[in-house]
DNA sequence: AATGACAGCCGCT
DNA sequence: AGCGGCTGTCATT
């Protein structure tokens, strides 16, 4: 099955957005330009004209506040295994606005022995899983965080002020004074 | 209360 | 086959 690319601009300071789209529907999110799932971003571009307006289209609502959930169509190829049942719990049980730790989602998806985890493995397991996320935003990995603080992010150096950011829209933290979102 | 060591693994190169 | 990376607990000070 053949890949095309989209890209968004969006108002995170990571800047544009890039996605993998497939017949089945988004395969893969790219925060300026990496390569996902060993896939490269870049050519060739979506033709289709009607699955990339959906995308940009509700992309724009989520960014502009006016859309909670993206109910976007998600191809799950990327993610394989205990990733993909992990991905899918945070789906399924964290909605907008909420956030959930490491070590919760680890012990929700059901995928780690709990009574063998000593010492907090099943959470950085899950840390690396997010790292390794094909579907950032999609899969709101943003709402994961540490049990005493923010937690990490990737998607290059501006990673963890784009998480920053994401958690402002959706009203877990605080506007700082350069906000640059919708109230 | 703050700091630091350490344990352990998926997926890419 | 090696390595880097979005954590949590416990033992110190």
């Amino acid at each position: 099955m053949s890949i095309s690319w989209v890209t968004v601009g969006t108002p995170l300071p990571s800047g544009p957005i890039c996605l993998a789209v497939t017949a089945l529907g988004v395969a893969a999110v790219s925060y300026s330009g990496e390569s996902v799932g060993g896939v490269r971003v870049g050519t060739p571009q979506c033709t289709d004209e009607e699955k990339a307006g959906l995308v940009t289209a509700r992309l724009g609502e989520y960014f502009a506040g006016r859309r909670r959930e993206l109910e976007l169509p998600i191809d799950w190829r990327f993610a394989t295994g205990p990733h993909r049942t992990v991905l899918q719990t945070l789906l399924a049980r964290v909605p907008y606005g909420a956030t959930i730790t490491y070590g919760e989602l680890a012990a929700r998806s059901g995928v780690f022995d709990e009574l063998q985890d000593a010492g907090g493995v099943a959470a950085r397991t899950v840390g690396q899983m997010m790292g390794a996320n094909p579907l950032a935003l999609l899969v709101p990995c943003h709402r994961v965080v540490a049990s005493d603080g923010l937690g990490g992010f990737g998607g290059g150096p501006r990673g963890l002020e784009t998480k920053r950011w994401l958690l402002t829209l959706e009203g877990v933290l605080p506007p700082t004074l350069d906000w640059n979102g919708p109230a």
